[in-house]
RNA sequence: GGCCUCGUAGUUCAAUGGAUAGAAUAGAAGUUUCCUAAACUUUAGAUAUGGGUUCGAUUCCCGUCGAGGCUACCA
């Protein structure tokens, strides 16, 4: 049972002794008080005044006598208009970071049995990932951590688009004007090069269009005759029979494509269980349609197209199959989630997707319920908001976009710069100091992407996000490496905080309290992270925590504190904050270091 | 046009219907014989707008203004 859980017990238990009345648990709710006034958790009295008959401040004084007196968790109290507020016990406080301090593993949830499929990155093979994508891929890395710790057994999945006329694209325009050019030829990274060419296309299609026009045709007409849009489409059908010639052009491309997407990944940390290709689920789906014509949740018209109606949900009809018999983007994703199915038999199912395609993750998951699929009622999008540049919206045909690896590399080689100017690193190798920039520079970027709320569009600022300042990683990530330090001092001078008794320490300062308080919120964040499929719920926490340190950093000597056993518990203090961070911080992707 | 998001300090972000709306940056002023100053302390500064519901509204409802997205027999 927590704290709050007992003070709300002894709370009923007010009301029924003083004012005879049966409050239920759901009724009662404690809130954090806030930082001006003393204590640690607040009543709010208003909506009681009917039950207590008196005045709030009357009111909240016979509870609060009450308390002091029955309930051992509650130290002393004061009523401020209508709010209690409660001082919990600080042997109490001494009790929960013991309990803490002993565990093996902290921010872990036992299992629950249950399976979460989380579906993210899901990139297109004709070109380079960029910063959208940064944010999908940290999300979904770090949602999938985030519920592993609340004990599901987690499948990361990517599924590719690998085919489609945007692909042919890139190949048309390969085909005639690369004169062979291969990565290594070239030294350009495979997804840069097919990017290359499908810049390339755009720009060639863009003057045939031109031209056309000029020559008086329509904007429409001339779209639907260049020559290089009739290739693409040619080829798409070529792809579509397996023409040979093709197919192998394809697969060569795609080949060059994947290299260079693993490392990016490998850079960005981030990983898979699982790849589906969409060259290989295309034409899934279709069953689907039949089933539904059977159960009578789909309907056929005139011309042969099948259709769902979903106005009485309050959405429109909705195509799943063409006149012509060919399936669309929804019939796809129908079969591609019974094959998820198939293969895992999830009770979950999240996909971080963009809030562009909120519709139509809105009627894929109307339509699989109205199918009765065993597993519609756990689907989930985490629909996260764009990322804009203070310049507007990313636009590759502007040349607005920032390209993933780029902004990557630049965020490293700023670390480098800012860590050399600071001079803190001495007697480090080459290698340990490469991997510090890594990792100082990688997170820096993770935790700007992913303290904001996903569901939120938010501006990403170069020259803010490479900030080491405030609420930044680095500065978490240093808050980390100054406790390290504290550690390596204390085992080398033999300070014992590992085996010592904390509940007998005597007297607890304001910052040792408030951090205690801090690092006992830990599994209830990790909790709600989960719930509301929210990183930013452990990256504000996390800053929290941090911030919290510092001050008691700054405020309390540790190697100077003549009370041995005082002295211990903040080391031990100490040392549960860095493995609260690290382990935070990993939910998030983010890796900690020891000496920055 | 219809539908869906969203408007909070100069800027970027917080705030299960609760107290005097928090942080971070940028601005001003301080703190290194002491465990890492990538830190700490102090200071000034905001709920787009008009109504409504409520003991109480940044939060819920309606209108106005502004921003973005969706609105394909594309993916």
């Amino acid at each position: 049972m927590t704290i709050q859980e007992q003070i709300l017990l002894d709370i009923q238990k007010a009301f029924k002794v003083l004012f005879d009345h049966e409050l239920s648990q759901v009724d009662l709710a404690l809130q954090p008080t806030r930082k001006d006034f003393a204590g640690t958790y607040t009543f709010v009295l208003f909506p009681y005044l009917k039950i207590i008959k008196s005045g709030p401040e009357e009111g909240g004084r016979k509870i609060g006598e009450y308390l002091k007196e029955h309930s051992t968790a509650v130290r002393d109290f004061n009523v401020v208009k209508g709010f209690l507020n409660l001082e919990v016990n600080e042997s109490l406080w001494l009790q929960i970071f013991q309990n803490l301090y002993n565990k093996e593993h902290i921010g872990q949830f036992p299992s629950n049995g249950q399976k979460v499929m989380v579906e993210y990155s899901s990139p297109n093979t004709n070109k380079p990932l960029h910063l959208g994508h940064l944010r999908n891929n940290f999300l979904g890395f770090s949602i999938s951590e985030i519920l592993a710790a609340n004990g599901y057994e987690v499948i990361k999945a990517n599924l590719v688009n690998d085919r489609g006329i945007h692909i042919c694209k890139s190949m048309v325009a390969y085909q005639r004007i690369a004169n062979g050019e291969t990565p290594d030829s070239s030294g350009l990274k495979g997804d840069h090069l097919a990017g290359k060419y499908y810049v390339a296309f755009d720009r060639e299609y863009k003057k045939q269009v031109a031209e056309l026009m000029a020559d008086g045709q329509t904007e429409a007409r001339a779209k639907q005759m260049a020559p290089w849009m009739l290739a693409a489409q040619d080829m798409l059908r070529k792809w579509e029979t397996g023409d040979k010639e093709v197919v192998d052009l394809w697969t060569r491309m795609n080949q060059w494509v994947y290299q260079g997407f693993n490392e990016t990944y490998k850079r960005m940390g981030v990983l898979f269980d699982k790849f589906y290709y969409e060259s290989e689920t295309y034409l899934l789906g279709k069953n689907i349609v039949e089933e539904g014509l059977e159960k009578g949740v789909f309907y056929k018209k005139d011309d042969g197209s099948v259709w769902v109606d979903l106005s009485e949900e309050g959405l429109d009809e909705k195509l799943v199959l063409r006149a012509d018999g060919t399936s669309v983007y929804i019939t796809q994703d129908l079969g591609t989630a019974d094959l998820k199915y198939r293969d895992f038999g999830f009770d979950k199912s999240v996909y971080v997707v963009g809030n562009e395609q909120d519709y139509h993750f809105d009627v894929l998951f109307k339509i699989i319920k109205k199918l009765e699929r065993p597993f519609g009622e756990g689907l989930h999008h985490l629909s996260y908001g764009m990322v804009d540049l203070p310049t507007g919206k990313m636009k590759s045909r502007e040349g607005t976009v920032v390209d993933a690896d780029d902004l990557m590399q630049e965020m490293i080689d700023t670390a480098a710069s800012h860590t050399k100017e600071l001079g803190k690193i001495d007697g480090f190798s080459d290698e340990q100091a490469t991997e510090l920039y890594e990792t100082l520079g990688m997170g820096a970027l993770k935790y700007f992407l992913l303290k904001v709320d996903p569901k939120k569009r938010m501006l990403f600022n170069p020259q803010e996000s490479i900030e080491f300042q405030g609420n930044t990683g680095p500065f978490i990530q240093y808050s980390h490496a100054r406790i390290a330090s504290i550690i390596r001092k204390a085992d080398q001078i033999g300070v014992d905080y590992k085996n010592a008794d904390y509940t007998k320490v005597d007297k607890l300062e304001i910052a040792e309290q408030e951090l205690i308080i801090v690092l006992n919120d830990f599994e209830k964040k990790i909790k709600t992270a989960g719930e509301e499929l929210s990183p930013s719920v452990i990256a504000q926490y996390l800053f929290d925590l941090s911030k919290e340190y510092n001050r008691f950093y700054a405020e309390l000597p540790i190697f100077n504190e003549d009370n041995l056993l005082v002295q211990q518990f903040r080391v031990a203090l100490s040392l549960q904050v860095a493995k609260t961070i690290k382990r935070g911080m990993a939910l998030l992707g983010v890796k900690v270091p020891d000496r920055m």
